[in-house]
DNA sequence: TTTGTATAATTGTATAGACAATTAATCAAA
DNA sequence: TTTGATTAATTGTCTATACAATTATACAAA
């Protein structure tokens, strides 16, 4: 029997709890006539007000519908699937760097399918980012891509953890964590940093230059892909030439090393720039001190934001597709929670401009 | 009497409509015990079972709140108000111009409340514009944050419209239109033009040409600008050195202009560039060229893009200050829907770098 | 063919009454 | 003082019943 009439729960409940069940397994589907109340009332024995009342919660539930003379139906639960999905975006800051190409490329890859972004600056720090994913989490979004902020390891790994308690999928943006195994859209840094730096090698240079930051795994990476291809190439590793900061991004303080570095020119010339941005302090340093780019000093940077003002040739790093595939995993781990996470790496180029100059030695 | 038994109004409904009435008149306040079922069946002669069904729904509704032994009460809605609320951001494309600047700023002063921002890119495209609008009203956003397209007003209003039916608020930031009284926030591009004209004016130049779009209500303010800076000066206007495109920004577009305007170079010392992006242009174009700012040719240009690589005097204006005060005004429409709608002037100043040359005549 | 009418199935609204469960408050006992 | 039992108020669950409203279908009339 359907309703056990000793138990202390409610009788519409089990009634109500027993339905659920029949359109969960599929005994009932969708567009299904689920018996009328006349008929439960015959099967149950329940009043037919004890059997609305548990019709009318499961109406209510999105479960049912009901129409006048017809009967009452399963509901199509194809619409909810359909349903329009919400996506948390953490990035360090909107303004900044390839966060807006990024942002914009998930955004369009999420207008395809109807799915809406919100967007949350973290500004690379752990306690902002913690902010906003209880805001996430309470506005249950359905997953988050997330830019790792440049705390510490542990202190991303907490934020993770919190949504993956939450049931809600993580997928890593560009920066990676490790011994952390979620979804995860990258470019391989090491492997660009190797090549640009061969190119520089390759067009003659031997005293190269390069200043980033050790805060982000992505940097590091470059670092450690520069040192390879000078070793590869049998030329020395010159620390005085290696400047690096263990913060995020200041621009003065940026322009610092960069004077810094210029100074001690003599020994160089070319300069490998972290990023894009770094770069363009490079330029507008090399400016002031009537340096000529490429004639005098050749630089490169990562990333290719789009400066229409100066030719730098760069590693370009795919940030829009990555944007896009970031929505992607997101979308298809919340469709299959239990596929293996995958490690998506984005395939980065060289493109060649006008800052470096090839040199004979 | 509370109930009308020969009207076609269902009696629960009846019922249930009155008290939502009391309730928002105040005659039943928060945390305001109602009349028990006992003392409904006095006051309306309904059955209890009729009671029960008006209260439970007020009760699914979210008016009230039953407790067993006590009573019926009004559910404090103080929670409601603190409930997060998301806003709909709708700007042309995050990743250009002044958009990451505003996003972040309605991003910041949203957090401060614990709302969220859903990130919309329209491209300046009605089409894009509707598809999302019917998304935000899909997820119900509570209000919308909107800078008009470039399509004609008409097609804005119509987007603005379907808002407002829905009950949701928009604000227009940044571009106007016409004869629709809702809540904008904008700064004064007439006379910001007028100003940075008479700047030019006041350091010697007299042949000044312009390059802008008239799609934008911005721009053509500040054609207008120019022009009155230059009459009260007794300037004569000359349409030759005019360069207007009635579409969006389009950077080889705009390569072309600047191209055409440095041609007739002979004619003039100082360039007004309708906003930074297109001043940016000319620098490009003059370093190609071999032209150089400020010396032989002085630019200036429009909106204060944080650019490191230039040194551009320029009309700031307070985007990020836009996005904070466009969200301040949603929040506060929200609140009250009734105040008169508010058009915010926010103040743009001049930021003087290292463009423009002092020039004797 | 179209339009109107009747029929029957089914959900919608409503009543009256009964007993169950919960719990604030009170009072009693330890 | 703490703990336990009692009471009474109120909502929670449930039954049995009646009539209203809606509407797909079939059939009749124009």
């Amino acid at each position: 029997m359907i309703i056990d009439r000793n138990s202390p729960i409610p009788q519409y409940f089990q009634l109500q709890t027993w339905l659920i069940e029949q359109i969960e397994q599929g005994v009932f589907k969708a567009n299904d006539k689920i018996p009328t109340e006349e008929e439960l009332n015959k099967v149950t024995g329940l009043a037919r007000a004890t059997i609305r009342q548990a019709i009318q919660n499961l109406v209510n539930m999105g479960y049912l519908d009901r129409k006048r003379r017809l009967g009452t139906f399963v509901k199509n639960r194809a619409i909810d699937t359909d349903k329009k999905t919400i996506i948390g975006l953490l990035v360090p800051d909107i303004r900044s760097g390839y966060a807006p190409e990024l942002a914009r490329g998930a955004e369009d890859e999420a207008a395809k399918n109807k799915h809406s972004l919100i967007l949350c600056d973290t500004d690379d720090l752990f306690v902002k980012a913690e902010f906003h994913s209880d805001r996430l989490i309470e506005n249950s979004v359905s997953g988050v891509i997330f830019v790792p902020t440049a705390a510490p390891d542990d202190q991303n790994r907490k934020i993770i953890e919190k949504f993956i308690r939450k049931n809600i999928p993580v997928v890593l943006a560009d920066r990676s964590i490790p011994d952390l195994d979620i979804d995860l859209v990258t470019t391989n840094n090491f492997q660009g940093a190797y090549e640009i730096t061969k190119y520089l090698i390759e067009k003659g240079h031997e005293k190269i230059g390069i200043t980033l930051s050790t805060l982000f795994s992505t940097e590091r990476q470059r670092l450690e892909g520069y040192k390879k291809a000078l070793t590869d190439f049998n030329i020395p590793i010159d620390p005085s030439i290696i400047i690096t900061d263990s913060g995020p991004f200041i621009q003065n303080r940026y322009f610092n090393y960069a004077r810094k570095l210029l100074k001690t020119k003599k020994k160089m010339t070319a300069i490998f720039a972290g990023h894009d941005r770094i770069a363009l302090l490079f330029y507008s340093l090399a400016q002031e001190m009537g340096i000529s780019i490429p004639d005098d000093l050749s630089i490169v940077g990562y990333d290719d934001l789009n400066f229409t003002i100066v030719s730098l040739t760069t590693m370009h790093q795919p940030i829009y597709e990555m944007g896009q595939e970031s929505l992607k995993l997101i979308m298809s781990r919340i469709n299959d929670e239990k596929r293996n996470p995958q490690k998506l790496t984005l395939k980065s180029f060289l493109v060649e401009r006008n800052s470096v100059k090839l040199i004979n030695n």
